[in-house]
DNA sequence: CATGAATGAGGATTCATTCAT
DNA sequence: TATGAATGAATCCTCATTCAT
């Protein structure tokens, strides 16, 4: 049925696989893995009931691939943006413009990841956690530990102090007004976790 | 089974409740609202299958029960904590300490809270925003906005504020090591969440 | 709770009971015997849901004492009524007439009776047969025999009569217009199951 | 299991879902609708639990698919039969013998009807009253008011007379004896609804 | 590769019935 | 005698998965 007769045979298994995933994407968004159907994706998909399975050997192992990509992307495109700037101030600036311009630009995906690192399946949450290495390390390396380096941090605890710049990443983006738009502005979210609440003396 | 001959009926009643609530927290907390399984909770609290019954109408309304348990007990945990101090520093520190307190008292209440905050069934979040309410209201007004007329914090939007204290708390009580204890310490997160990354100048 | 002190305790058991039968009724004939609910039964004749057995061993007991009730009644109440008349032309009006009249002022036990009549229970189909055996025998002997023997009816076959008699009679009172009341006049019928449609030569 | 290889698609569905119509028939028939086993009726149809759910969302929209079958089958029997007699007094006979041969043919499916349209269930009434109203239109306007038209039936309430009819239909044909047979011979109904007991003077 | 009919384990929910008080 | 908490068998329905076509 989706048929593409220009596109060779390789290039219609990967858009057919891409397609699903898409449409996973949107149900599990919407309804958590447990409750998500198996048979509306494909049909949203444009395709039958067993058609996933020829991609897919389980509904557990399509999560599995969505989380792998949907962590790919993620950490792909904050840390480029992040890279692109030198200074490690300008790096947490960036890192939230980034955060949230993914969120926005993929709020499916997005609301996924967090559910996942914030729900309960403990499978889930460890292959996601393995997708969010290199984010991670770029946290710690290139933005907290450099800014220690260059003299512009505190002498912290790097790794914690990653951990606390990703749990205000995703909390806040995952605070969304009544129009799904993100309630927060990344410049505020990065002020606050640049300068805290306290008045400098 | 469980029939205590010393106890009046209505407190066997809220006895046996009170137990349902509990085991149905465990439960939720291990797998989820949607691949809980309403016959362990009652099994586990030495019930039979009908029991839960007798006491909610359905699943869904045991974990609103839950729901509604979990978030009065953890506004007045916190709450409480945080008015026993005067000074808004010390109310930051004290929310933080007290928050992973409360976490570490009730680890399986705060992972369903934390999770239904960042899943995806939207009564589940209505429902525990509301039994937040008094939770945020005491942060935006009792911490943040007195900080600031104190001349302790700069002028910063109260409520967004608020909301990134909150996300900081959920995100980083949340991240658990392989023990199962909490990866943070409250100090170096109010430190965080007070001063920031920067040095001052 | 409904305990009338100057009562003695036999009148006591007799008056729960006919209560209990009569909120049988009542939910019997609205929903069907598989579909009545058994707790709604002692609640609404404001008994406690064990109650109803201390004086019906099951459901299906209590089912089978109202058919017993139902068919005392109905055949009382329509037997004494035909015998009032001398005359077999009028023993027929009257037995519709009183048929009729029966079903006005006892709608619940007559919708009971007839949807067992033409329900799929075997049990409770002998059961209320037997309670209707002294109508049909006075169909047979004190109407249709009667008349033969009279020369006013035709000699037919009696008792195929009597079966014919009671379907025009359980048929057309059961046929209600919107408001609940009987479609047709028992004349009507009456007339029709002596005249027939054909008119006379 | 029931794999036909030589069946198209289409057939084997067709084929599928009216087995199923039919066996559920045979479990509404002796069981009633709230007893009926949805499981027993697509085991007996040599199909798994779950088969039914493919044909029919539910037990009661089987129920109404099979009202509807029932109704336009049994209408469309006697419908034709009827019309095959020019004369008035012809067609009432002709209404017996063809209703009757129904039953004989389709106990299951009579019982079925009977139950319904004596039964306490709104919504099943509702639905076999629709998908007999053709009959009752025949009877109304080709049988009564024929006659009467035709000046073999007395000027009485045309409406009223089909309704009398039908329950002389429906009661005598459900009136069994021990073998399953019906009882009565559709002639002798046919010759009560003509010409009544009376003797004519 | 795509299809979709069939499968059947699994799970929520109902409710007649019991029995200790 | 009346109560109502507890029971657990029974049953509808869902849905991931299989597999013949």
């Amino acid at each position: 049925m989706p048929r593409l007769p220009t596109a060779t045979k390789e290039d219609t298994l990967i858009e057919t696989r891409q397609r699903l995933l898409e449409t996973a994407a949107a149900e599990f968004a919407s309804n958590g893995f447990a409750s998500a159907n198996i048979n509306h994706i494909s049909t949203l998909a444009g395709y039958a009931k067993g058609t996933i399975y020829n991609y897919f050997p389980s509904k557990r192992s399509l999560m599995l691939a969505l989380i792998d990509e949907i962590g790919a992307k993620h950490t792909n495109f904050i840390v480029t943006q992040v890279m692109s700037a030198d200074d490690p101030v300008q790096r947490v600036r960036q890192f939230f413009h980034a955060g949230f311009a993914f969120v926005e630009q993929n709020p499916l995906q997005a609301r996924i990841a967090i559910s996942i690192v914030y729900g309960h399946d403990e499978e889930f949450k460890q292959r996601i956690y393995q997708t969010y290495e290199r984010l991670f390390n770029l946290i710690i390396q290139d933005i907290v530990e450099s800014g220690i380096t260059h003299g512009d941090f505190k002498t912290i605890d790097s790794s914690a102090t990653a951990g606390m710049l990703m749990s205000l990443y995703l909390g806040s983006c995952s605070q969304l007004d009544s129009d799904g738009k993100i309630f927060f502005d990344p410049g505020q979210v990065a002020a606050f976790a640049l300068e805290g609440l306290q008045l400098r003396g």
